[in-house]
RNA sequence: GCCCGGGUGGCGGAAUGGCAGACGCGAUGGACUCAAAAUCCAUUGUCCGAAAGGGCGUGCGGGUUCGAGUCCCGCCCCGGGCACCA
């Protein structure tokens, strides 16, 4: 499409400008009070895709709005630039990961610029910055040495085709191996955690204070996924230490310790220590059978089995029986993969009957059930598969066949459960987590080297603070073998102990690419600190980020580990005293969708920005991001939308136009007394003020760009018939000043071609509040809710003249007939509907 | 299975309980032009009607209200998240 002015040479012409006049360069110094806003730092996966664009229009604008609105915006920009696709392709292609990313970097900086986003780029940090790595690995110390870093036994995704150790990422739906497709299975390995689950309670109820959206919190909430209850001992009969042996008992969580009666079997996990001790000789071969083949399955498949599958290969008696401590009576202890060991004690007590996963275990084994609360009248008893409702039942009622509890509600009898564990030493309560600590480790080299030696002496040394960073060489192998790396490299792996100076060798795992964007925001506000990794107090001017942007695929991880880091940050004495919180408001945008599915590189279906940069200009691009619908919304790219990218640069073009006429097109203007046209043009700017004003604070873009399409719709035919040159010029000027955020660079060249100077210094436009008030407003007349009428009527009509005009309209009379109104409700200016 | 979103013209989407469909795309007609592009003007939910005008209409069924796209109850469909967490 043709455009009315040449758009590339403009859109090149401010991206310099901007950029070498250092106009979104601020400091903490700055007199201007702070506002800073983040846009999340990309992988640099070459040239921006139409996700980032949609990203960082709208990041850009909040930077450029808020500059005009008066403040100080520290708008930085980075790269999260470790991960595995540089990984991969060095060892596709033999390039280094570096020279690779480094390589993609300059892509997506390109593209970004091209965009018209602007940043403070001398704040540019990337995470395989030496630097960076350095301050990465002195934070990783300071965990280590509050015991908030921590090194233990865990299982890990490995895949067998591949040799290596994946990423839970890496790992597809299915339980397979996204590169090699083979099966991915668990292996133990030392691995290194950092204590999250330490901040449970505070992650959780710092929620409630953000202004996130609640989709977000919901999300982190389940993940966190608190949930109260008890845990108490089950003696192990005949080994109560009676008869000499050493007493053995089984501990189990419950969030219903109410049901406790209705315990009819118990279960532990496959991988729980005491399943050994519990097997008795004859059950062997069956238990060993099933611990197989929960170890060889991944999670995924112990899921697809699933209920309809068959349940009889789920379980295996162990042949001990545990004593219910409720009942006195012995119940069978299984061994079932329904059981994960990973959660609570990895042991729980079965109660068929209010407990659907029981229930149907229950079935399978023909074991008994004893209902403890009163199904509503109507439950069906069997649970029949095509019956009502039926089965366990897990909702509220009267306690039953529960001896002392029976009668009572639930949560009462919940805590005189409890109560009667405690006072018999067996139990207590217990809040339990679904959160667990954050492995760290990962078996890769293209990532921050975990700092760390180990010494046949002196075991775990942290490698001081001197000596740090701790950088990967360049020349190692990076064919998988089934370890990092770096294991491959002698060089790297062996060193000295930092403590005696003796033969030692290095940790060769690096650290997930999470922890480098958990605290990357803070390294933002002081960026060239050379002693700390940032001044606290730079932090404290800037932090909390005001307005953080991007995808709700980080709605979890992310979002998570970046508000643990950044009270752990605070607690090890390195971020602010009183930060708690990172972000104070999110938004997260919707993603851009082809075909129904997520555009992406993987699916082919990519639209490449920089052919609109080069033919309608970013501004045009920018626009139809903004227009095409709420911010939060998800985007169809269609056969229809370049039509729509065109709408948006003729809407350009039709401004530019109207700001920087030819002679040919605009005829002369008037000027001196002014009329009620030329009043009414100039109280329709006063009003544009005020309804894009308010669009931009509560993100409703595409509504403000609208406001604009239909003041043009108006402004123009009134310029071109010879419009009052001081209404016309305020018209356009304010016009430009709110399109500025948007589509920066047509307003600024526009701008200084009619004054000379930049617009993004000037001030976000005030209304007029004497203008901007509606001169006359239409009165809807309805007859049983049926308009009938509309009256232009003075703003300020009252309710019985309101009335009296509605009545007195012909249509009205003609309606009733004569008839007397039964009622009239009369809300003015509005509307006023008569009752008949 | 559970938890969130969301269903409005041919399409993207507007609408503090008060004129449903703003704005844009597409389409149709017109002006300009030798012609086209560009630009400008007009029409564009649907049905009845020559018109004036009127009926119907926001996934379905009820309800509250003078008045419901909007609030309440019960469904259907689509999208997303979580998914043996005891």
């Amino acid at each position: 499409m043709a455009r009315a002015y040449d758009v590339v040479d403009i859109e090149k012409k401010w991206q310099r400008r901007w950029a070498d006049e250092g106009t979104y360069e601020v400091d903490a110094d700055d007199p201007r009070p702070p506002w800073y806003v983040l846009t999340m730092y990309p992988y640099p996966s070459g040239p921006a895709h139409m996700g980032h664009v949609r990203n960082y229009t709208f990041g850009d604008l909040l930077v450029r709005h808020r500059t005009m609105l008066g403040y100080a915006v520290l708008s930085p920009f980075g790269f999260d630039s470790f991960g595995l696709p540089a990984e991969n392709a060095a060892i596709k292609t033999g390039t280094h990961p570096r020279i690779f990313t480094d390589a993609r970097i300059v892509e997506l900086k390109e593209s970004i610029t091209s965009l018209g986003a602007v940043y403070d780029w001398r704040r540019e940090i990337h995470s395989h910055d030496p630097e960076y790595i350095k301050w990465n690995q002195v934070i990783f110390q300071k965990l280590l040495a509050d015991d908030l870093a921590y090194r233990a036994n865990a299982p890990v995704n490995w895949c067998p085709g591949c040799q290596t150790v994946l990423a839970n990422e890496q790992v597809l739906a299915d339980g397979s191996c996204e590169r090699s497709g083979d099966l991915v299975i668990k292996r133990d390995l030392e691995q290194w955690f950092f204590r999250i689950t330490k901040y449970a309670d505070e992650l959780l109820a710092g929620l409630d204070d953000l202004d996130w959206p609640d989709r977000v919190k919901t999300m982190q909430r389940n993940w966190i996924g608190r949930s109260e209850g008890a845990e108490y001992d089950l003696v192990v009969e005949g080994r109560d230490g009676s008869d000499g042996r050493p007493a053995l008992a089984l501990t189990v969580f419950t969030t219903r310790p109410d049901t406790s009666f209705g315990m009819t079997y118990a279960v532990i996990a496959a991988e729980h220590p005491l399943v050994d001790e519990l097997t008795t000789p004859g059950q062997g071969p069956e238990v060993e059978e099933l611990r197989a083949r929960a170890a060889a399955s991944t999670d995924i498949e112990r899921m697809s089995e699933d209920r309809a599958g068959d349940l009889t290969k789920r379980g295996a008696f162990t042949g001990s029986n545990v004593i219910n401590p409720f009942t006195g009576q012995p119940v069978p202890v299984y061994v079932a993969d329904y059981v994960l060991m990973g959660y609570g004690t990895g042991a729980i007590m079965a109660v068929p009957a209010e407990d659907t996963r029981d229930w149907d275990f229950a079935h399978a084994y023909g074991l008994p059930i004893v209902r403890t609360v009163q199904p509503p009248a109507g439950w069906d008893e069997s649970g029949g598969p095509d019956g009502g409702p039926g089965g366990a039942y897990t909702g509220p009622g009267e306690k039953i066949n529960s001896e002392w509890l029976n009668g009572l509600d639930i949560p009462t009898a919940k805590a005189r459960a409890v109560e009667w564990l405690e006072s018999k030493g067996i139990g207590r309560p217990k809040v339990n987590f679904r959160l667990r600590d954050w492995l760290v480790s990962r078996q890769r080299f293209w990532g921050c080297p975990i700092p760390i030696v180990y010494c046949p002496t002196h075991g775990i040394v942290a490698v001081p603070e001197d000596q740090l960073p701790v950088l990967a060489p360049d020349d190692v192998e990076f064919l998988p073998t089934g370890e990092s790396p770096l294991a491959t490299s002698d060089k790297f792996r062996l060193t000295t102990c930092p403590t005696c100076g003796g033969p030692a060798t290095r940790e060769t795992d690096t650290m997930d690419t999470f922890v480098d964007s958990s605290w990357y925001f803070l390294r933002f506000t002081d960026p060239w600190t050379p002693d700390k990794p940032f001044d606290p107090e730079k932090a404290r001017h800037w932090m909390p980020v005001r307005q953080y942007i991007g995808g709700i695929e980080h709605a979890i991880l992310h979002l998570l580990y970046a508000r643990f880091y950044t009270k752990a940050l605070v607690d090890v004495g390195l971020a602010p005293e009183g930060l708690r919180e990172p972000f104070a408001r999110l938004f997260t945008q919707g993603m851009i969708r082809m075909d129904g599915k997520k555009m992406s590189k993987s699916k082919g279906n990519m639209i490449a920005p920089s052919t609109y940069f080069t033919t309608v200009g970013a501004d045009a691009l920018r626009l139809f991001h903004l227009f095409a619908g709420p911010p939060a919304d998800d985007v169809d790219w269609t056969s229809q939308t370049d039509s729509v990218i065109d709408g948006c640069g003729r809407f350009l073009d039709r401004v530019w136009r109207l700001a920087v006429p030819s002679d040919d097109v605009i005829p002369e203007q008037r000027s001196g007394e002014m009329t009620v046209e030329d009043l009414s043009i100039r109280q329709a700017t006063h009003r544009l003020i005020d309804r894009v004003s308010r669009d931009y604070e509560r993100w409703s873009y595409n509504t403000a760009v609208a406001a604009c399409m239909e003041f043009v719709n108006v402004v123009q035919p009134y310029a071109r018939a010879g419009g009052h040159a001081e209404v016309v010029a305020d018209a356009v000027d304010t016009l430009l000043l709110l399109l500025a955020p948007m589509t920066p660079h047509l307003a600024a060249e526009a701008w200084e071609h009619r004054h000379g100077d930049h617009i993004h210094e000037r001030q976000w436009p005030l209304s007029d509040p004497t203008l901007a008030v509606e001169v006359t407003v239409t009165l809807v007349v309805q007859v049983n809710g049926k308009v009938r009428d509309r009256i232009e009527v003075d703003p300020a009509i009252g309710e019985v003249e309101a009335e009296h005009l509605a009545l007195a309209s012909s249509r009205v009379v003609e309606d009733l007939a004569g008839a007397a109104p039964r009622r009239v409700i009369s809300r003015p200016p509005r509307l006023v509907n008569i009752v008949v």
